[in-house]
DNA sequence: TATTGTTATACTCTATAACTATA
DNA sequence: TATAGTTATAGAGTATAACAATA
């Protein structure tokens, strides 16, 4: 197996390499195709990945403080500021204060940012379709089902 | 399948939800767990992900011009100046202009930049480790083989 | 004309620290 | 004392456009 094989990592330019093998460097290479794809995809809604992913979970019945948004993102507490005061500027999140919490804020979709959620799910389903357009349904599934063990770590 | 199952991403705190299925998402945590892990190893060696990533491609038989590096890496031509700039100005690689084309230059690992490249890619592969610590080796191949596919889309 | 490397610029993302109000 | 949200700031990453030298 001296031989580079003609796989499409050889034909980008630099034949299989070391950094072929590396989980991080594939990890980050994917994400980065994914993120322009569906930020690209997003923008004709006026949303970008992050504040997508913020609607996402405030357009659900969970009812996520800012403090559990972060964490579920991974984002620190204060990206989460700008982005649900973004969103909040449009009119398509509210700040509830939290009763059993008056420290915390719980973060809700409103009728407007329901529909617009609706319809950006729709094409962020549409651009992920492109994403694993090389994946079988089966490989798609086994991906999702490995890279979640990945990105949840068992503590 | 009403209940949440208790699975490490309900345990994060947003039980499982729209993004728990999402490829997009589960790709940005799960490298951002990578990319954190990565960069706080390889300080040691004063390298980040990305410099890292130069530098092994430097250093092997490839000769990479400055475009090749960029088209790989999924970075702009402009990022890897500056990346190059870092690593020549420590000694690690050298450019060399390129025979054949007189615009290019080829970017070459010096032997610091090799003897430093075999210690952090040691240093990498460990940290890897932690990141997939929750796969058996056959998941983690698999993985692998699914990412590189994502990652290299067949044009 | 097109491409390689470069410079410049603006914007987004990441990471920290400190402050306030509550717990 | 500790936690939720906020403000501020600096550094890293991303994206564009323009330019000189060369193809």
């Amino acid at each position: 197996m001296s031989k580079p094989a003609d796989t499409a990592a050889s034909r980008a330019g630099l034949g299989d390499s070391v950094l072929t093998d590396d989980l991080s460097f594939l990890l980050a290479r994917a994400n980065a195709l994914s993120l322009a794809a569906g930020n690209a995809a997003l923008a004709e809604h006026g949303l970008r990945a992050r504040s997508y992913s913020v609607l996402a979970l405030s357009a659900t019945d969970a009812r996520p403080s800012q403090r559990e948004l972060a964490e579920f993102l991974r984002l620190d507490p204060s990206q989460v500021v700008a982005l649900v005061d973004d969103l909040q500027s449009r009119g398509l999140v509210e700040r509830q204060p939290d009763p059993a919490d008056r420290r915390a804020n719980v973060v809700v979709a409103t009728d407007a940012g329901r529909a617009l959620f609706a319809a950006a799910a729709e094409t962020a389903r549409r651009s992920e379709v492109g994403v694993h357009a090389d994946l079988s349904a089966d490989e798609r599934d086994q991906l999702i089902l490995l890279l979640r063990r990945l990105a949840f770590p068992s503590d």
